[in-house]
DNA sequence: GTGATTGCAAAGGGTTTGCATTGTC
DNA sequence: GACAATGCAAACCCTTTGCAATCAC
């Protein structure tokens, strides 16, 4: 999705449109490999630079909860990266390296019919889901 | 998989057989709902009580390692659980409540040829993966 | 005996939270 | 003016790491 777009889909939700939720959106869009929270930070600083982190993890929160926002959990010490959906985009999961946090696109959604309907079943509400494979990437299999 | 089993595969890949890995391996493998590093540890303690968080974390990384292990990302304060996958079983993923961490079994295994593919491609060496849908349990849900 | 494994304690680091203040609508 | 959003700082707490001691083989 492109900034504008949701933007307009937070005013419509009701939610207020600050100039840190703008440049946070803006930087999430423009943004190639999906960010880190601090990476995220460092580049919305360098449009507003009075931005904390705690603001940045609330606006991921809420993206994420909105349904614009893919969250990958990368099992080492940096916790997760964040990927704006791009316009026209499906939904798709991730190869993840443990070593360094590196990550490749791996293929379209895999959420089925049997799982929606499952989850329809136990009386979930979803906000989200995660697919990933993990591994070492070649680099860091050498090193090991 | 049973607990002789593991130990048999641990010794054959040149582990050592020390009596807290024995027993983190015992509580997992006897556990119903999968536990957090904290509750194996608890378990654990029944058995033999000098073991310390540490070493339960140290062998899961193993186990997970070696296959043996499904670790879950709950993406609450609790980070993971931990499961071990019974004699004859699949991979399966699970429905995760954001809240509270409870989790429901979804379905076998999504890794496909294609990932498989991708992995050989991108010269990645597999050590697990995750397949998660995140949302809020009927309780979490009334209570927002 | 040797090298893996453990316990201890501390550090590391991402993420969350309370509260007063600010700013959007 | 009301209420959401922010900044600050501190807390939270899971997980990892270094190191010396211990233990399995």
């Amino acid at each position: 999705m492109t900034q504008p777009e949701i933007i307009k889909k937070f005013k419509e939700k009701g939610y207020k449109i600050t100039p840190q939720r703008r440049a946070i959106i803006d930087v999430l869009v423009k943004s190639g490999k999906p960010p880190t929270a601090k990476e995220v930070l460092r580049k919305v600083r360098v449009i507003s630079p009075e931005v904390s982190l705690d603001t940045v993890y609330r606006n991921l929160k809420l993206l994420s909860e909105m349904g614009y926002l893919i969250q990958i959990n990368l099992r080492s010490s940096e916790r997760s990266r964040f990927e704006i959906l791009k316009n026209g985009e499906q939904c798709h999961h991730h190869l993840v390296c443990i070593g360094c946090g590196d990550s490749v696109c791996l293929r379209q959604c895999v959420l089925s019919e049997q799982d929606l309907k499952a989850i329809k079943e136990k009386g979930y509400e979803m906000v989200g889901h995660a697919y990933e494979i993990y591994g070492y990437c070649p680099k860091c299999h050498k090193k090991k």
